[in-house]
DNA sequence: CTCATTTGTTAGATTAGCCTAACTTTTATA
DNA sequence: TATAAAAGTTAGGCTAATCTAACAAATGAG
């Protein structure tokens, strides 16, 4: 049985190694800071999970997680969703609420309590924030990701997630008047200062670099990728 | 805020404090017993909980909360069975699986979340063993408490919580074929052994003192205690 | 009232998780 | 390529929660 904290620490390791990029490892320094904790701590740490043999690290190295450390991980984001997605779905939590109650619950042991409340929710795929609920068997499709920053000028597309969970830039992004599944048109990018000029809703907003690279879009104009063909088994 | 093992140990003081003979203190081991810890470790935690001012304790001495401590013990205690409300009524658990998950869940520092809990269910009044559920102000009426074991020969009760909420015990009665609200009939009680032979849904069975002593009814058949005169203010 | 038993306390040790300060290795830049 | 900056490690210390072993006070049975 895991602690609580190293399964924070677990989770922050899958969460870096799989955040845009693709990058496939994580440093002592980078996962202190995403975890508020000094880089002695984290190191500690990291000897410990490697011991246990859910991580891979050697001295000076970067560190990141085995097969059965990533199990475990996905299924720690696969509480902290799901409970995210109860809290907004029956208990009519706000977005900017749920992730901080979530990082609690996330802790829970039991089984049947997951899978009841799995259940209880219909087994939903995404979460308010529109991130993918790994499934029960530990699948977590790595969906394609583009951001509103990468939108191309004249072009309308569709807010489908967000890349920052804090409830300050979620309670930005509501007084804007922006929701999930909204469309959204890029009027203008300033290359200077990154500033975006967008339509939503019908209202005039000017965003800043920082936010447009934490909103998650599908193109609405841009050429569909071909499905990928499907293999067949043999 | 208090950490999870200071919760704990405030409720085992509530739980100790008015149990059956509402005797108002509880000794050191006891307590340490009560929580599976040694009494050098009890000691400890009441030497820290008297700085804080939740407990009333001295060397030597019997502890007991002070009006602060009694109000965070029974928040613990409504949350508790809150949960076990939540998940019998809503997620299907039987109820001797609610009371281990509930010991995690009942640690979860979210006002509200668990108003959204008690909105959901209607505002219960009693969890699934029985047990009056304290309301938002931290009012807890103690109800009047009558056990099987001391029901007389021939009268017939109405089976209304547990004492024990262990699942070995609640499987117990669940394999007799009684549950809440069903009405027993008592045959004869062997005063040598404690031995009860009783009847629930048509059905015979003999029952130990232990198990007697830990289900609690309302007699059918008992003279009704007058309600007592309400006292007008002033 | 006495002394054996029960109850409670203290001292000292351990583990997990965190810190600071000092040190070492790696890396990037001049 | 030398060296300064960044990244990472180690040593030593702290607190919370636990333990064991030894000790002290209270109690109660004779
Ligand atoms: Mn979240
Ligand atoms: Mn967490
Ligand atoms: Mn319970
Ligand atoms: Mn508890």
């Amino acid at each position: 049985m895991l602690s609580t904290t190293e399964e924070n620490y677990l989770k922050a390791l899958l969460q870096l190694t799989m955040e845009d990029g693709l990058k496939p490892e994580a440093g002592t320094n980078e996962l202190a800071t995403h975890l508020g904790v000094k880089p002695a701590t984290a190191n500690d740490m990291l000897k410990k999970l490697r011991e246990k043999k859910l991580i891979h690290y050697e001295k000076y190295g970067k560190s990141s997680l085995t097969t059965q450390g990533r199990k475990l991980a996905i299924d720690v984001v696969r509480k902290h969703r799901l409970w995210e997605t109860f809290l907004y779905e029956k208990l009519g939590f706000s977005w900017d609420e749920v992730h901080e109650v979530a990082e609690q619950l996330e802790h829970i042991q039991s089984q049947k309590l997951i899978d009841s409340i799995d259940r209880l929710l219909h087994y939903p795929t995404y979460d308010p924030h529109g991130d993918v609920i790994p499934t029960a068997s530990g699948e977590m499709k790595m969906p394609y990701r583009k951001t509103l920053l990468e939108e191309e000028v004249g072009h309308t597309c569709k807010m489908v997630g967000v890349k920052d969970n804090s409830a300050t830039f979620l309670r930005y992004v509501d007084q804007l008047g922006l929701s999930m599944h909204n469309h959204i048109r890029i009027l203008a990018h300033q290359p200077y200062d990154n500033i975006l000029e967008i339509e939503v809703n019908g209202k005039k907003a000017s965003v800043g670099q920082r936010f447009a690279e934490n909103i998650i879009i599908v193109c609405d104009d841009c050429e569909r990728k071909p499905a990928p063909k499907k293999r067949r088994k043999n």
